[in-house]
DNA sequence: TATGAATGAGAGTTCATTCAT
DNA sequence: TATGAATGAACTCTCATTCAT
C-alpha cells in the first residue's frame, strides 16, 4: 500500500501549475455536471491531487470559483481588447459585431461562469475578498471601455462602461435562458417550446445591435 | 415541551391561505438572506409551521421556489396586461416605458426571484414539472406578447415575444448587477465602484428604451 | 369542496367490514410492495378511510400486522383441520403431504406474512398484546396438532406440535428463500443462480417428506 | 465542544480495523437491541466515530448488514470446512452432527444475523451488489457442499447444496423462534408457552437428523 | 508541501400518531 | 364515528473544512 504523493511544488513554476490544474479542474466539472454537482471531493480527485492540497492553493471553495470567473473574464477582455485594436478605430456598427462574434465564439466557457458570480459572491466571501475582485474587475474594464469609445465614435466619453455592463447583462441573461440544465434541454425539444430555445450568440449579438443603433440614433438627435 | 398546535386549515380558502403564507415565508426568508440561507427549517419556522407540515403543502423545495417564481411572474404579467390595455393601443415607446416603469414599481419582487430560477431549475425538478412549467409560461406569455405588438405598432407579427425574452434577459442581468448580497453592497459604498451601483429600473428602462428605438428605426428602413 | 365522509358504521356488521377492508388493504400492500413500503397512509388509502379512522380499530401499525398474521394463520390452521378430518386417520406420509399440498395451494399469502411475524413482534408491541397472541396461538394449534398425531400414527404422544413447529420453521425458511424482492428476483434470473430460485411448495412438501420419513423409522427403531 | 479526534487510521491494517469496528458495532446494537433500533447515529457512536466517518467506510447502512452476514456466513463456511476436512470423509449421520454442533455452538451469531438477510436485500440495494452478494454466496457454498457429499456417502451428486440450502432454512426458521425480542422473551416466561421455547442448536440438529435419516433411507430405497 | 481520514452540523424528507373539527 | 391537517422526532446521507501524519 504505497501512498501515492504527488511531488512536490517547489518553485513558483509548480505550484502556478498546481493552482491552474485545479481551476481547470472546476472549470470542467462546473461545464459537465452544473453548479450543485462541484465540490471539493470531485475538483480535488479531477485536478489529480489530494482535498488537503487544494486548500493549501485556495481558502475556501468560494475563492476557486471568484479567481476562476475572475481569470475568465479577464481573458475575454483581452482578447476582446486585442480584436478591438487589430480593427482599427471608427467602426461601422456591424463591424464592431463581428470583432464581437468572434471573441464570443472563442472564449465561450465565459459566458456561462459569468452568471454564477452572483451566487458566488453571495456566500462565504469576505469583504476583503469582495472588495479586491470588485477593483480589479473596474480597473481592468476601463482599458477597454476606452477601447469600445474609440471603436464606437457615436458614444460619449463614459458610454464605453455603459455599453460593457449592457454586454454582461445580456451574457447573463440570455446565458442562463441559452443553457438549460439537462431535465429542461429535454423539455425544450418539444415543438410547442421552440420560442425558449435560445441561441445565445444570435440573441446577444442582435440584441446589442439593436441597443448600438438605437444610442447612435439618439446621439445623432435622429431619434 | 409544550406542543403549539397552529389552528387547522379545514377548508379550501383557509388552505390556500396557509400555501400562501409557506410562499410569503421563502420569499421574504429569501428577500432578506439570500439563496443559500433559506431552507426547509427556516421556512418552516417563519410561517409558524412544523417541517412536516410545509411538506403537506409543497413535495419538495424545489416546488416551493418554482410555484414562487411563477405566480410572481404570472402576477408581473397580469398587472402589465392590465396596464397595457389601459394604455391603449399604438402608444410612442416613451409611453409604453412609462407603462413599464409603473409595472416594474410595483413588482420589484419579481426581479429578484426571476434570476433565481434557472438555478432552482436545476436541480430536483422532475420532467414533468419542468415541463408543464414551461408550458404555462409559453401559454401565460402569448396574451401579453399579442399586446405589446398593439401598443407598439412597429413591431412585426411574432416580434412581441422577442421584446418579452430581451425584458426577461435585461432583468435578470441587470437584476443581478443591481441587487448585491450584504457584503456585496458595503463593498460598493465605496466612490471609485459608483459605476457598478446599478439602478435595476433606470438601466432596465433606458436599455429597454435603446433597444426600441433601435427595432423601431430598423422596422422603418432609416438604419 | 365537500368534505368525503365515509358513512358511518353504526352497527357490528358494518363495524367488523371496516375491520376487514383495512386487514385487507395491509395484506394487499404487503404482497404488492414488501415490507418497507407499507405506511398507514397508504393502508388508509387503499381501504378507503381516512388515516385518523384507521385508528379507531387498530391502535397502531403493529397492531393491525399481528392481527393479520394471526388471523391468515388461524384460517390456514382451519383449513388444515377440515382437510385433515376429511382424509381421515392414519394416513400414509404421502397422503398427508397431499394434504399439505392443497392446503398450502389454497392460503400462499399466509407463507409470505409468517415471516414478517418475528420482526412484527420486535418493535412497539406490548407485553399484553405479546402474550394474548402466543397464548392464542398455542391454544389454536393444540387441535390441529392432535389432527396430525391421529393422521400420522408413527407419532408419539406429544409429536403433532413438532411436526408443526417444524412445518412453520420450513414456512419460514423456505419462504424467505422463495420470495425474493423485485432486485433480488432480476438477479436470479441469470442463469448461474438457478439453484438459489426455490419453488417454496416444492422444497417445503420434500423436506417435510423426509423429515416424516425420518421420524417413522426413528419410531420403528429401524434407523 | 471540545473535539474529541480519533486517531487516524492512516495504514492499510489500520483501516480495516476500523471497518472491523464499525462492523462489531453494528453487531452488537443488533444482538443487543434489534434491527430496528440500529441506526447509523448508534452505530457511529459505538464505534467511536463521527457519523460521517462511517460513510467513508461503507457507502450505505444496508451495505454495513450485508458485509456483515456475508463475513459472518462465510467465516462459519470456513469453520465448517475446517471441521468436515478433519472429521474425514464417509461419516455416520451422527458423527456428521456433531461436527455441525461444534460449529454452530460457535458461531451462534451467525444464525441470528442470517435471517435479517431477506430485509436487507429488500431494500436501497442495487442489482449490482445483490448480484455480487449472491454470486459470491454460491461460489463460496460449492466448496462446502463437495466436503457435504463426501462426508455423507449416501448422497447424490449435487444433494450437497441440497442439504446446504435445507440448513440455511432450519437456520432461519429455528433462529427466529428460539431469538424473541425482550418483550416476546418475557412472555414465554410463562409455563403454559414452553413449547415455544425454542432451543436452536437441539431442534435444529434434530430435524437436520431426521432429513438425513430421511435421505438416507430413500437412497437405500428403503422407505 | 502533501495527504486523506475525520469531523459534525445540517440538509431534505418521511411517517406513526394525535386531536381539533 | 370520521376526518385529515398538523406534528416533530428520527431518519439517511452530504460536504466544506481541519489537521495529525
Amino acid at each position: 500500500m504505497s501512498k501515492m504523493t504527488v511531488k512536490r511544488a517547489t518553485n513558483h513554476q509548480q505550484k502556478e501549475a498546481r493552482r491552474e490544474a485545479i481551476l481547470a479542474a472546476a472549470r470542467d466539472l462546473f461545464l459537465e455536471a452544473g453548479f450543485f454537482d462541484v465540490n471539493m471531493a470531485s475538483i480535488a480527485k479531477r485536478s489529480g491531487l489530494a482535498k488537503g492540497t487544494v486548500y493549501l492553493y485556495f481558502q475556501t471553495k468560494e475563492e476557486i470559483f471568484l479567481t476562476l470567473s475572475t481569470e475568465e473574464f479577464e481573458n475575454w477582455l483581452d482578447m476582446f481588447d486585442e480584436e478591438l485594436v487589430k480593427a482599427g478605430d471608427n467602426l461601422e456598427i456591424k463591424s464592431f459585431l463581428d470583432v464581437l462574434k468572434r471573441v464570443l465564439h472563442q472564449r465561450d466557457v465565459m459566458t456561462r461562469l459569468i452568471s454564477l458570480l452572483h451566487l458566488v459572491l453571495e456566500k462565504n466571501i469576505s469583504f476583503e475578498e469582495a472588495f479586491a475582485f470588485k477593483m480589479n474587475l473596474k480597473e481592468r474594464s476601463e482599458k477597454t471601455s476606452e477601447l469600445v469609445e474609440k471603436a464606437l465614435p457615436f458614444l460619449d466619453k463614459g458610454q464605453g462602461i455603459e455599453v460593457l455592463t449592457t454586454l454582461h447583462c445580456l451574457m447573463v441573461g440570455f446565458g442562463q435562458m441559452s443553457d438549460p440544465s439537462p431535465v429542461l434541454s429535454k423539455v425544450l425539444e418539444h415543438p410547442d417550446l421552440a420560442a425558449f430555445r435560445v441561441d445565445l450568440e444570435e440573441r446577444l449579438v442582435d440584441s446589442l445591435s439593436l441597443f448600438l443603433i438605437g444610442l447612435k440614433c439618439r446621439s445623432e438627435g435622429k431619434c
